[in-house]
Order: structure tokens, then sequence, then C-alpha cells
DNA sequence: AAGTGTACTGTTATAATATAACGCCAATTC
DNA sequence: GAATTGGCGTTATATTATAACAGTACACTT
């Protein structure tokens, strides 16, 4: 039950969409993956994970600092690291590591390719996820008895959007 | 006409082949590169090229440095940044953005997913180069419209032979 | 409600990675 | 041989990330 943006749905690369949607079925994962788990959704984390959704930009961490200062948290680079940290270990966010940033992930419960399409004009990024993708990158691990763990797939480019206004 | 390994050849995973054939081949192609577009092959240059493509880990910039100096080169970070990114440009050498580290890389003359397994254990990288993986990112990005420039692969667990020395 | 342990955050300092800016020298071109 | 270009040296600094320790709030027990 994803109701969020996924590999078929360019809404990523549509800033009109009204992703406030997307960030309210963020925050109700988040507390649900808490819950399950035991674990707390403190406020700086809130916030953390409501920043990274509400931007369709990866954001950096020093980016996020001065939000939360203006939110009246007085944090430092450890704080947002922590809040990145966890998020990312219950499958909220996602570290695009060729941009040193993060962004909303949209299959928290799930292990699937972490793959991200990454516009160079308009910084916005959208996620992947198809099954060839996945079948593909298991069979050519597979052949070498490569154990997969991690994966990261990011894609850097122009969106059918840019293409078009630079025509 | 690739000698080097490739997807199906582990040979990265296997630090006893004759890895010093690699080398040759990538300074062999790095001339003809140069060469054909009018470009230098410096003393930095190979030595950083040889230096990458030796190590069948991903190296780090600052780990250059050292290894730099013992081969009489007064260098700092700008000039092996700057060596990377030249040979990156010609196709010789991939940032591992996930580790923040560099790698030789088999095919520079052709546009292609640059794709890597790295062991988490031994720290090995092996290339990825197989038709359905090209197959699926082009289906995926083609779908929404998206323009690939530049392809990021990256997939972290453990090589065969480090599943099989935790057992 | 008080005590106790744990998880989270604050704080300071610093590590690790990467680039800006400018000047010099060597090679190439005219 | 003057001018231009490309590459490197050098210094300083930006950017990203973490270590280490102290304090605080919460959760659990009794």
């Amino acid at each position: 039950m994803h109701t969020q943006a996924n590999a078929f749905n360019s809404d990523a690369f549509n800033s009109n969409h009204n992703h406030q949607k997307c960030v309210s079925a963020a925050l109700t994962s988040a507390k649900t993956l808490c819950r399950d788990r035991g674990q707390r959704l403190t406020p700086v984390r809130e916030l953390v994970l409501r920043l990274v959704w509400q931007s369709h930009q990866p954001l950096g961490a020093y980016e996020l600092l001065p939000q939360l200062a203006e939110a009246g948290f007085n944090s430092a680079p450890p704080t947002v690291y922590r809040a990145l940290d966890f998020l990312q270990e219950l499958g909220l966010i996602h570290r695009i590591a060729s941009m040193n940033a993060f962004i909303g992930c949209s299959h928290p419960d799930e292990t699937h390719p972490n793959a991200f399409m990454i516009c160079r004009e308009c910084k916005s990024a959208a996620e992947l996820d198809t099954a060839e993708l996945n079948s593909a990158l298991s069979a050519a691990a597979g052949t070498l008895g490569f154990q997969v763990e991690q994966e990261s797939v990011e894609l850097i480019g122009l969106c059918q959007h840019c293409q078009e206004s630079s025509k």
C-alpha cells in the first residue's frame, strides 16, 4: 500500500503535485515503524523527517541546520547526523552518496534497491523501482557469488521537464 | 578488446591474478586516449593512474598523497584531485561515491554503466557490466523520459571468498 | 514517588574530504 | 622570442562528517 511516488510516477519531477500527502504518509510510516520497534520519533527526528520529505531535492545535512534553528532547535552537526542515521535505519530516507545529500524514500518496509534519478538542472530526485532492475542486479551479483547487502543506484541526467525547457 | 576483469570474471576478488597486466593495459589505453585528444599524460597523472589501478581496493585521494611523496612528488591535495579528475574524464578510473574513493575502470572507450560490487570485508571492488543491467536501467529511465548522462551503481556486500572465510 | 538505567541530545573539538585562488614554469604556437 | 596555454605548486579555506564526553529526559522498577 504505497501511495507515494514510484518509478512510474513522475511526481517528483512535477513540483505542483500535493507533496504534503507524501510527507504525511512518511510520518505515519515513521510512527508505525517506531512503535513496532520500540523506538522514539523525537521532535528533532520528526522535524528532520518532515524537512527531508518536504523537499523534492536532496538536502545536505548542513542545509538542515538553519531550518532546525528556525524551529527553535539549537542543534549542531552531530544532532542532525544522528537523526539522519536513525531515519536511514528505518528506511525512511536515503543518502545520495554522489551528492552528500538526503532524500525521502518511499519504501520503508521492504528491502529493495535504493535507486534514484537526479536531474542536474532542477536537482529533483525521483525514485526508481522496477522488477527488471532488481532482477538484473541480483542476476549480475549472483553470477559472481556476491552477496549484496546494500545497493545504491544513482542516475544523473535531465528530467523530461528540464529537457523541454532547455529546447 | 578488453583483457581486463569484467562482470563474469572474479579476478578482482582474487588477489593472486597477474594484476600487473591490468595496469599495463590501462597505461596503454591512457596513452592512446591522450594522443587522440591532444592531451598529456604527465608524470603525476601516470603515477596516479598506476597507483589506482594497482590496487584492487578503491583508494582515497589522501591515501595517494604519501605514495606520491615516496616517488618524489611533493604534491598537495589539489594536485591529486586534478589528476583524478583528468583520469575520470578519460574514463580510466571511477569514483566510488559511497566510499569517497577511486578505482580503475576497465572500459575507457565506451559509455556504459559504471557499476561496481564492493566487498565490505576485503574492500575489493569488481566491475559489473551486463546487458540486462544496462537495458533495465535504460528502460526504467526511459519510462519517465529521463535522459541519463551519468550512472553510478554501487553494490556493497560480501564477495564469495569472504563469505567462505567467515563460515 | 524515588531510584536507576538507558536512550537521546547538547556541546566542543577535530577529522576527513574537497576546492578556490593565485603564481610560476614549461611546452606550444605564432 | 614573445605570447599563449596548460599543468603544477602552494596556501588557505570550504564542506562534510565524527569522536568524545556531559547533561537531560524518559521508561521502568519497586
